[in-house]
DNA sequence: CCGCTTTTTACAAACTATTTACACGTCCGC
DNA sequence: GCGGACGTGTAAATAGTTTGTAAAAAGCGG
């Protein structure tokens, strides 16, 4: 298994009002439609899912799903970013935030969108 | 019993529109015609069948039709597919969909395809 | 041997992932 | 406010990997 593999824990599947994902068949359905994810980008999803609310750092991001050490410099995760983005139509903003200068948060779909950014620090279990 | 021997056990018939196979006779019929199957092409249609809507993974077949193990680097899968296939007629990619970068999976013959294209967790009774 | 099945080989096509290049935004000191 | 430095978004090019296909070689039972 390459580092792609995110987690392979039973997680309980996410829902709201537009998306859900089941982590055991790796399926997320946007609007009742499947969406056609590849792999890194499923992957790059369910991490984000999977700590909804908490803002992420690149790093982590590309530690969890590419396996690169803090020291690569990369676009990639940006490019899957946008990926998602796209595939996530008209919510994609409201789903992926970006944290400038940190990362990356997903939050769920009316989630109260405080002020974005900083101070939060980032999910520590992750990069820890 | 050598490799080839994929399952003994009374199987429920398969039906759909246009393709049956009765497991216990090992005979095929599409549209009224008997399929004229090779001993590893049966084999192959079988399993891939008897487990429709689920994802098996290349390895998965490889173990169970031919009885090569994870190391094997093969072609022969992808060639008896396409024999498969041709076999199928028109239908064949409507019923032998490839799940890039993990196996092959047979679908009913107007499921959803809800569960269309790649990327969902496999069979795991196959290989686990 | 002969005919049929299976496997291998070799290359083309399809698909995914990464990098590159550059436009655009945001931060921050002045 | 202004401007440069740096982070991010995006499209396009490039690289890498997997699958499809045809054809030849090998295997096998009669």
């Amino acid at each position: 298994m390459g580092p792609s593999a995110v987690s392979s824990d039973r997680v309980l599947p996410y829902r709201d009002e537009h998306l859900s994902i089941d982590f055991d068949q790796q399926v997320a359905i946007l609007d009742a439609e499947r969406m056609i994810l590849t792999r890194k980008e499923y992957d790059l999803l369910s991490l984000l899912v999977q700590h909804a609310g908490e803002i992420i750092p690149r790093e982590a991001l590309l530690m969890r799903v590419w396996g690169y050490g803090a020291e690569i410099r990369t676009r990639t995760l940006d490019v899957h970013v946008r990926r998602l983005r796209k595939k996530l139509g008209n919510y994609a903003d409201q789903y992926i935030e970006t944290i400038f200068g940190i990362g990356y948060r997903f939050q769920p779909f009316h989630a109260p969108r405080f002020f974005q950014h900083p101070s939060g620090k980032p999910a520590e279990a992750l990069w820890a």
